[in-house]
DNA sequence: TTGTACGCGTTATCAG
DNA sequence: CTGATAACGCGTACAA
């Protein structure tokens, strides 16, 4: 082994006491100077301990300062799957907030394996986070329970968990799929299929679906149909299209997607099938995403404030960590109907 | 304030003392219990603590732990930008290698601001994180520094830091230009215009601004010119287009783009133009998308590996952790071009 | 005003 | 084999 491959030195973390040392006083002092800047010091030894600080250029330990306060002004926040660009939308709009009270955040993805929902909040809360911001499964009231265990504030995005008390920010669903429904019987199709996701016991899911069906109920002569499209499911998609188009003859048509994903399966089934959007069928989706516009004659999406969604989980979750003892909120925001050529009457290509 | 409003009790955490007390020995015999399962304890005595554990549900603190012992098989996780897919991608990647190696990521998102890099390192590096997973920019090498500084490994994606002595693990951008370029010209272009970001100092746009502009100097009778497209850029993007036009009377044009954002952009700009992707001008890009197949006739990507460059900078630091010594590793791995409609000959529409 | 001593939850060392 | 003790880096009563 060669001098040059000698790892850099371990450089010995500088403590405290260090500063202590250089300064001539102790521990206590340099800590006061640090923590309590209104407590009078000498003037003399003050100036010696800012010295000795800038002089080793001292940060204390967060950690330490962690363990010994039981606070870290860090909120861990934990996402089902990063990979989604929901929540990360929403993720920058709540890091936005954080910052700008003082706060990290600190993030752990689950990569979509529910388990690992206790592992991180246990992690994360062990390193003394003040709070959770989380976007996850509700799996069996595992995370639910590790919450409550460790007594620190919660609030919950866009997925609610079965009887947890924690504050709850979301799309306002219900008036998303209204607003949706409508636009699409404005413009006079009158066969609606809603495509989900597998339900399962994703809240959002369970919301819009069941909306969409009450919606279909109060407009005469509209009919409406839900498929439910799991992973793999590329050939029960296609059926469920040829379905909507066979028995629609006299009716116009058109598909109301979930979310994202699930615009992104049926585009490519409609293109498989050789179908164009607006002209053949119309359509619109929950999720507004970059190519949305780009696709055949733009996808009419409905936007979620995702940004506003996350500032104000932030703010939420602030509040709470000052003291404020509400009752467990709900705040639902209106989405915004971003209206394409995909549901346009006879929609060009 | 009403009784339902008091937060669930703080539920003190169950120290290690706790259980030592309840199973009626030592503390350091509960360690020993938990840590050394070699050491051969009294079956009795083994047996009453882990009783007490199961009792208690004890869980160790980890930051306890770490306090103690330096370390935390915490692997922290620096990236500039995480609405950029392909971070995101690749954070999957090293999350799994990870996950195997049984540590745990714990990620830092900058919002494209670099002045926070130097605090992400550093508040990671005080929770005794073991090594760096680093995407980030190379401000002025103060990451490199703070990184230093901390003795701990590191390992760079994507964007080399100028000077900083770490693993790297990147797609091999000039192959993949190489192949970018020989695709068109194979498939009839003549004229080609490189867009890509503001180059700054990020080391992946130079080398693949560089790239290009040898490649094109091998070819016969090719010509290449480079556009940087700025943020709010879109006009001269606009211009950019109309002169490629201009230019190429007699010559088939095409548009290689330098990532996923400038592919969004260029696209919103053709179809401003009312320009039809293969029909009327070529198109490459770097970086496959979900929604690639969906715009237009299918646009032509190089793909990333992105899974693979993760597991690989995970498999690297750990191997750092695990004391390997060498000199800094550079990791370059091949792209893979998906050919669609718009770099097909007289591409369809 | 400043210093001493202790505790936060663990683990390693050293006696016993 | 097991228990007491020190130490990790910091903050804070309490004493001086």
């Amino acid at each position: 082994m060669r001098l040059k491959d000698i790892p850099p030195a371990p450089a010995a973390r500088v403590t405290i006491a260090d500063v202590a040392r250089v300064a001539g006083v102790s521990k206590a002092t340099v800590s006061r100077f640090l923590n309590h800047r209104d407590t009078l010091l000498t003037p003399d030894i003050a100036a010696r301990v800012e010295a000795a600080v800038a002089a080793l250029n001292y940060t204390p330990s967060p950690m330490a300062q962690a363990l010994k306060r039981g606070t870290s002004r860090l909120i861990g926040m934990v996402v089902a799957d990063v990979t989604n660009p929901y929540s990360v939308a929403v993720l920058r709009g709540a890091e936005k907030a954080c910052k700008d009270a003082g706060y990290l955040v600190m993030l752990f993805n689950l990569g979509n394996e529910p388990e690992r929902e206790r592992e991180a909040i246990a992690v994360l809360s062990s390193y003394q986070v003040d709070g959770f911001i989380l976007n996850t499964f509700d799996h069996g009231g595992k995370g639910r329970a590790e919450v409550a265990r460790r007594g620190k504030p919660a609030v919950l995005i866009d997925r609610r968990h079965s009887g947890m008390s924690a504050d709850f920010v979301s799309l306002d669903n219900a008036g998303a799929v209204r607003m949706g429904v409508t636009h699409l019987v404005d413009a006079g199709y009158r066969e609606i299929l809603y495509i989900t996701e597998p339900v399962k016991n994703v809240s959002s899911r369970l919301d819009r679906q069941a909306a969409f069906e009450t919606c279909i109920g109060e407009h005469e002569g509209v009919r409406g149909a839900v498929h439910e499209s799991g992973d793999g499911d590329a050939g029960g998609l296609e059926e469920a299209l040829r379905a909507l188009r066979r028995r629609s003859r006299n009716r116009r048509p058109a598909i109301f997607s979930g979310n994202a994903v699930i615009t992104l399966r049926t585009a490519s089934a409609m293109m498989r099938l050789g179908l164009r959007f607006g002209a053949d069928i119309g359509f619109l989706g929950f999720d507004e995403a970059e190519w949305a516009p780009l696709v055949g004659p733009g996808l009419t999406t409905i936007a979620q404030p995702t940004d506003e969604l996350g500032r104000l989980a932030a703010r939420c979750l602030i509040e709470r960590l000052e003291g404020l003892p509400s009752p467990p909120r709900q705040i639902l925001l209106p989405g915004e109907l971003v209206a394409r050529g995909s549901s346009r009457i006879g929609g060009g290509t």
